[in-house]
DNA sequence: CTGCCCATGTAAATGGTTACATGATTGA
DNA sequence: TCAATCATGTAACCATTTACATGGGCAG
């Protein structure tokens, strides 16, 4: 599970609640790993057993009351530990390929919008990547060291989806030659 | 859930037992999709009380006996309709990504061998993507259109692997500047 | 006689999504 | 007054992995 070690990564950076920990999941890292609200509170818990984590309640008047989480020396070492483990390949789950495979059943024009729909989500995505929040964000890098890594983790989800915009554009030209009587 | 999906490609190209489709996602689809043979086992059974597919036991004397499988029509409306919705993109859970995000805490040495690992691996899976046997499975396409398409999913998988292979020459490249003291 | 291929399953656990639930404050 | 933000949670379900389980045939 690297959810919890994410996690860990992020209340070393700085001790936060559950609230704000899926705000940093969707802005910073939902791009290569994603949480919803009800998994990160029940990881919180769960940390909290396990003593990876303190948790402290902070009383609010004009807000709920939040619950902010600290990294304990457990927790620093099971992230320590998970750091230094190599991790496999990821497995891909790539829908529109499995939709590729058995396309020819569609038509041209049908297997193009799914491309082209897909294309469009590449290209928002895209932009976020390029947006301003996410070279800010460099900003909180405890390290020179620890920007460049930032730096190339942006770079690899820029790389990657260029990619796959020029995968999507041969594919649509390349269909052009089946043309359909 | 696209298993299901993926799975009725494979029995429309083809009817087979859950040992066969098992092989089938090993040998082609496993890099971009994969399920295990309990997953399957279980899946067929589901589809089968869906009425997504037929059952016919085969009596084999030096085998055990197997069970093979047909799309049936509501099958194919099955597929012919998730074939033509288009797919959000697909949730990447990169770990090795977050562990570049967390690594500052290891030594430039302790970064590069996860790097290295990660690079051999993905190594390995070029190999697969560039063997005899993926060209021969192309033989299998029921059309010229089909076969462009099976092509064109096995160079993206191809031009993703060497894009990241090169991501880390330079993410290994860039570490340098970081020299210890 | 060892280990792989054939062929099927079940059970338990983990991980993840979706829906249900509450309730005050703030800005348009 | 409507919607968003703050802030937390539970419950049900679905998807996936891992472990447990069986047993004959065949090649080295």
């Amino acid at each position: 599970m690297s959810l919890k070690h994410a996690i860990l990564g992020f209340l070393k950076l700085m001790p936060m609640s559950g609230y704000d920990l899926k705000h940093m999941f969707d802005s910073s890292v939902q791009y290569y790993w994603s949480a919803t609200h009800s998994q990160i509170y029940q990881t919180l818990e769960k940390m909290l057993k396990d003593n990876l984590v303190t948790q402290e309640i902070v009383h609010q008047v004009e807000h709920p009351n939040k619950k902010i989480y600290r990294v304990t020396e457990a927790g620093e070492k099971e992230l320590h530990d998970w750091l230094s483990t190599p991790q496999d390949l990821p497995v891909m789950r790539h829908k529109l390929l499995v939709q590729m495979a058995w396309a020819d059943e569609l038509t041209n024009d049908e297997i193009i919008s799914l491309l082209e729909t897909y294309a469009a989500r590449v290209r928002e995505r895209l932009d976020l990547y390029h947006s301003e929040e996410q070279k800010t964000q460099l900003e909180y890098a405890r390290s020179d060291r620890e920007r460049f890594l930032w730096r190339m983790i942006l770079e690899n989800g820029i790389a990657t989806y260029e990619r796959e915009l020029e995968w999507l554009q041969r594919v649509i030209e390349g269909l052009a030659e089946f043309a359909e009587e």
